[in-house]
DNA sequence: GCGAACCTTGACCAACTGGTCAAGTTTTGT
DNA sequence: ACAAAACTTGACCAGTTGGTCAAGGTTCGC
């Protein structure tokens, strides 16, 4: 019974690595690609304003412009399809920590790593609050990633900020603090929008408020931190 | 069919300001009191623990320890339940907020808040967690009150800050950066707790933790920031 | 050209959920 | 003591939702 010809399920996961532009591919798999992507695209503003119970998955379908058996076609089950989601989400979460090489001078690695941060927080907002409701969630999908490849990302790159503390360019600070403190500072600004923009009596966030929180932000910690030669 | 003599609904709204000790009650109030403050215990867990959506009235109702029509008889709907829930949350936010006045030493005054805030999110992570998960799906509940009382509180709260540029004692910030970073990185360790202990190879945080976040998090903004005499 | 694989979709369904209700019990005021 | 008000609860229900399916279409390999 599983050994049919059909092909449904986790279809769109291979979407989630960077192996775009195949070979010309046949009109089939053109279409394929074209509806995971509608699919994932609907998924991730559904889930970003529903949450992962809230969201019916007809409303992905509808939004994604295809019947919700065509969904599951795809997908297979709800679940499958917000996984597909997340892990398109972690990757863009992760990438901005690349550049953070023992090379690299700390107040420049830092800034520029603020800096995509608060970039990320304001152009994906929905993929912010889809990975904050998760972690929110105690993690289900995604303990296992976070305590094996993130948890492995944090510590190389805590070791180049106790490079830095021991050449004496920034203070003594634990380095975990120092990540989760700036995650949290930055992804703020996507996750609790509502509150800041209500705050300041606005109904959203414009391009003004993410600059000057990228400013206050960079200051602050370079400053914090004790960063040799800034602020 | 509305004047009849029940008297479900809205109950426990009361329970969320501070008129505890009424005269002796009869049992009728006291077995009252208990079931809506059990009912309201079980909700703030089940809430955090699932969201609005993912919690159940059966789920609530059972840790409860109570039949599910009875809790639908104390609070009326689900949402009238998870409305008094956030009351009680949204004073309980509020609060290390107070004592933030004008004749406050800088130093002082920042470093009493983010302990008091620190210590919120030690000891009351799932209300942290609800909170959260209300502004991620954009305040539905509670748009009106940031943008009324908590936009005002914080309007007050600026003007000291602004006071203390003025007058020297710390350097020119935005005071609503300041405020809105302070919550992000004391929040984040109770609602991104499950990152925070995986990055680290735990299951959960310790006390231990907090108690370096608060230190971190103290010294980075009293530095940051430039507060005279400090770190 | 043709059969097999793949895709599409309206109709359908079982499970679950918030909420109701009526019948009964307990407490309260007088 | 007794009636009115308040509380309790098992049984019930209508609406929603994730997921299935069968029948029909389209594309692919050869």
């Amino acid at each position: 019974m599983e050994g049919s010809s059909l092909r449904p399920g986790q279809g769109a996961a291979r979407a989630a690595n960077g192996a775009r532009r195949r070979p010309p591919a046949g009109r089939r798999a053109e279409v394929r690609e074209a509806n995971e992507t509608a699919i994932l695209a609907a998924a991730e503003a559904v889930f970003a304003e529903y949450g992962f119970h809230g969201a019916t998955t007809a409303m992905i379908a509808e939004r994604a412009g295809l019947p919700k058996a065509n969904l599951h076609y795809y997908f297979g089950t709800k679940e499958a399809l917000y996984k597909a989601v997340l892990e398109n989400i972690l990757a863009l979460w992760l990438a901005p920590v690349r550049n953070f090489t023992d090379e690299s001078d700390p107040a420049q690695a830092l800034a520029d790593y603020i800096a995509l941060k608060i970039e990320y927080t304001r152009t994906r907002p929905q993929a912010s609050r889809i990975f904050a409701s998760e972690l929110i969630a105690g993690a289900p999908q995604i303990l296992d990633y976070l305590s094996h490849e993130l948890r492995q990302v944090v510590e190389e790159k805590s070791r180049v900020v106790r490079r830095w503390i021991a050449d004496g360019k920034i203070g003594p600070v634990e380095p975990v603090h120092l990540f989760v403190t700036i995650w949290a500072m930055t992804q703020t600004y996507a996750d609790f929008a509502v509150q800041i923009a209500a705050i300041q009596g606005k109904e959203a966030l414009d391009d003004g408020d993410f600059e000057a929180a990228k400013r206050f932000i960079t200051a602050m910690v370079l400053k914090g931190i004790g960063v040799k030669g800034a602020g």
